[in-house]
RNA sequence: UCCUCGAUAGCUCAAUGGUAGAGCACUCGGCUGUUAACCGAGCGGUUGCAGGUUCGAGUCCUGCUCGAGGAGCCA
């Protein structure tokens, strides 16, 4: 067949000393020493130190001289080991191609500010930090539809143009219909549980959009969500699925990212105890604690962000939350038996100060409930009337909950703000690059 | 939408109401094992915008723009 040679990746490049390689890539760093260079090279699998002599390679030092970062480059030369070297491996540089010179790249070996980096987001993703964190996203969005798919569980993706509002609690992002007036999604639940009446059990993934003037750690007007969703399947189930779900997710991270935790200098000990059960506390339990605790807290009033924090502080593991009062929570939520002011509903909350990660609940399973819940809610029935029908025909006890990637990557990652979970953020104030 | 803080060289930041500076980046020179190398020199400014106070404003006042942190909302 006569495949093409190709560059040899830096990943690779252990195991291969005294071979003669070609490495393909760009110019991180350039440090000159006289009469001997070190230039560091990139090729996305990881970073290797080259290095070009003047007697031993003229040639290529003269072109490594005056070579400006993210120039792309391909070097050939031996490989060996090399304890002084970054990484523990080197080329000894015997040819220098420059592939594409560049000259006054933005983003210097220093620190830099969030507004400047997020500007130049499109480069800022070559280096180090947010390279190892798009690698944990990558892992933590495998490991999640790899242990779905484990249980049977078949993705079917949901609509992103809705002609209406799922809940109707959050601002939508309106867009044009051919003179219709349609909006971006929020959440793809409903499709989620008609999918589930077909295929039992089912989850969707996909960027979610809420119209929110957020500024905070934990809010993206653009963000990912995960949503499984499960006939025949209570809210116990459903805890209990998520408990393992979340328990995969972060052994998968902690097995195959070490590299990219130590970059980004992640402590992987709270990670270690994310094990089964996770604690469980009713809603009206969590309040009387947050108010012992001092914080202000009216009766039947939802969790703001200073709650959420001080409950996952106080916890070491994921903490569930459930029983919320009905009054907080959206209209499709089944009642709890014997306290029709409590529904099924469980937030999951991540340690370490992260807080809510998911959101679930199982569903009215009654046509007529459900028909008085969108009345109480003010909401058009007419426009929900595909989703009646859901309960006309053969209305089960069904489950499901809404994971944010992005909350997921963050807390995972030990960042401190979700915009870096995600390549290009969208947040308020901010629609590029 | 509200609260707080901020905006000075490409970047990170200094500068009693009195001549706008440093480090990094970049350019040039030196150095044969660097690790964000180091040493020397150079380049680099309408101090976010518009007004005002003052003999004099980067600095004080007003308005605006943009950004950051937080609240609300939620994944």
């Amino acid at each position: 067949m006569g495949a093409a040679v190709g560059p040899t990746r830096v990943a690779e490049l252990p195991g291969r000393e005294g071979e003669r390689v070609q490495v393909a890539g760009w110019l991180t760093h350039r440090r000159g020493h006289g009469a001997i260079a070190f230039l560091v090279v990139r090729d996305g699998s990881g970073e290797v130190q080259a290095v070009v002599r003047r007697d031993h390679a003229p040639e290529a030092f003269a072109r490594a001289e005056g070579l400006g970062q993210e120039s792309a480059l391909r070097v050939v030369g031996p490989v060996r080991a090399q304890p002084r070297a970054p990484g523990g491996y080197e080329v000894e540089v015997e040819e220098l191609e420059v592939l594409s010179p560049a000259a006054d790249y933005p983003i210097a070996p220093k620190e830099h500010g969030i507004e400047f980096l997020l500007d130049h987001r499109h480069l800022w993703l070559r280096h180090r930090r947010p390279a190892a964190v798009m690698r944990i996203r990558d892992t933590v969005l495998w490991a999640a539809e790899a242990f779905l798919r484990g249980e049977g569980f078949v993705r079917v993706d949901a609509p992103i143009l809705m002609g209406t509002a799922a809940e109707n609690t959050t601002q939508l992002f309106r867009t044009d219909y051919f003179g219709e007036p349609a909006y971006l999604t929020q959440s793809g639940q409903l499709y989620a549980e008609a999918a589930a009446m077909a295929l039992g059990r089912v989850y969707t993934l996909g960027p979610t959009f809420r119209a929110e003037r957020s500024k905070t750690r934990r809010h993206l007007l653009e963000f990912w969500m995960l949503e499984p969703e499960m006939a025949f399947c209570d809210l116990e189930g459903s805890m209990a699925l998520q408990e393992r779900l979340v328990t995969y997710v972060v052994e998968r991270v902690l097995e195959r990212c070490g590299e990219a935790l130590r970059t980004l200098e992640r402590d992987t000990a709270p990670l270690e105890r994310v094990r089964p059960p996770f604690p469980r506390l009713r809603y009206d339990d969590a309040a009387e604690w947050l108010r012992a605790q001092g914080l202000a807290l009216g009766p039947e009033e939802d969790f703001g962000a200073p709650h959420e924090t001080a409950l996952s502080q106080a916890f070491d593991r994921p903490l569930f939350v459930h029983a919320f009062p009905r009054a907080v929570k959206p209209f499709y939520m089944e009642p709890e038996p014997g306290r029709p002011d409590r529904v099924l509903a469980a937030d999951l909350l991540a340690p370490e100060g992260y807080g809510e990660i998911i959101g679930g609940s199982q569903r009215i399973a009654d046509a007529d409930l459900l028909r008085r819940r969108l009345q109480e809610a003010g909401l058009d029935e007419a426009a929900y009337d595909w989703y009646l029908d859901l309960r006309r025909y053969g209305g089960v006890v069904h489950s499901g909950f809404g994971l944010g990637i992005e909350r997921t990557v963050a807390w995972i990652a030990g960042l401190d703000h979700v915009r870096e979970a995600v390549p290009f953020p969208r947040t308020y104030n901010r629609l590029r690059p």
